[in-house]
DNA sequence: GCGTATTTCAAACACTCGTTTAAATTATTT
DNA sequence: AAATAATTTAAACGAGTGTTTGAAATACGC
């Protein structure tokens, strides 16, 4: 090989761009351009744009919803065996915390950050199918534990507020992406803060 | 005038459009086809695409937004007078309770239900910029009210969970559109229910 | 060092897009 | 009815898109 690997470039550039861009905004050409690369690697190494997105969320989606399913599963067994129900919260941190998590392992997944908050409601269903047929099964798995959690609701209920859940998660990971809605306020705290208080919000409005 | 205001018809197959497809992924060739009018048209009668958008959310965002600050008046004035703070549900649904009559009103805004959804989270800048500077007013004003009702939070922690609150309101304004993350669940509710199922939510999210 | 396979490259392809133009048509005014 | 203004129309413009192609360059096995 020439450089340091033209794929993970390609991975690494194309990462960023969605994210600040948008997937439809940002061009093959300009991702080849900043990459340092030749237009025609792209389809080379991955096929297509779309296959490229789907790249870049394995790379991270993977591990990440790994950690995830073992701390549900962990929390079903020990619920399972002192008989008791789990709790609300003790559920919804074993899919928000491992976020903070990834964001501290590498500085670089800041932007993967953002670019599962635009995928959450991309205005294309392409995008967005590609994003979520990698989460389904942690989300059905998440609904499962909040009905454990919340015996006297129905599963309809507790699907509808993990979407309400999903779409303030979707706003708080474009953080410092889209900028907050209200200009001047809310800037200047940390995106750890932020996913705190994103927790504590979503946890009662389920519990509620 | 040759046939009943082609102007209108743009309005409203583009508004239909918009919200189904996403204002990117609608050309202008698609709207004038279906609208059954010229190409030339839409930038005979708006000027440009971004200038359609702009009128269209004009339409529905001037009343609602209007219902909205009188009602919101009236219950900070209702607050001064009785000396007592006005309720954070109070204030909400000062925000929400319109939107339920807009719907109401006329079946057409359906379609303008998800087009507000979609704008609140569009990867656009464009698009939400043109969005939020018809709403930046009356979300000001529901932050003060709110901050009123909760005295012992911060500014920022309340626009913050507005923030939440609005990703959560997107994903519920798209219902049908986006269809629901979670495939089989959640689709047997009307909009009615769900929008109260989202205010419940907020509401107990915003105080907690 | 040679031959094979992999990777890079510039160029072109086939579209689609929003916008503009200038002529033809329709409405309105005088 | 003539003249002016407003609207509609077909056609083209220029720029941008993802993808494909076939030749050049590089890497690797023997």
């Amino acid at each position: 090989m020439s450089e340091p690997d033209t794929k993970a470039k390609i991975l690494k550039t194309a990462e960023e761009l969605f994210a600040i861009d948008g997937f439809h905004h940002t061009s093959l050409r300009k991702i080849t351009t900043k990459a340092g690369v030749n237009l025609a690697a792209v389809n080379y190494h991955f096929g297509s744009k779309e296959s490229l997105l789907g790249a870049i969320f394995d790379r991270h989606l993977g591990p990440l919803n790994e950690i995830r399913i073992k701390r549900m599963e962990a929390v079903a067994a020990l619920a399972e065996k002192s008989g008791e129900r789990p709790g609300v919260e003790e559920v919804l941190r074993c899919f928000t915390e491992p976020t903070l998590a990834l964001l501290h392992s590498d500085a670089s997944t800041g932007y993967f950050r953002m670019l599962v908050g635009r995928s959450l409601s991309d205005p294309d269903p392409t995008v967005r199918q590609l994003f979520l047929q990698r989460v389904r099964d942690v989300l059905e798995l998440l609904v499962d534990l909040l009905c454990q959690a919340l015996p006297h609701r129905s599963r309809e209920s507790v699907a509808w507020k993990l979407q309400f859940s999903l779409g303030a998660m979707s706003q708080t990971l474009t953080f410092q992406n889209h900028g907050p809605i209200l200009g001047s306020l809310a800037k200047d705290k940390s995106i750890d803060d932020v996913i705190e208080m994103l927790t504590e919000f979503i946890v009662k409005g389920m519990e509620g």
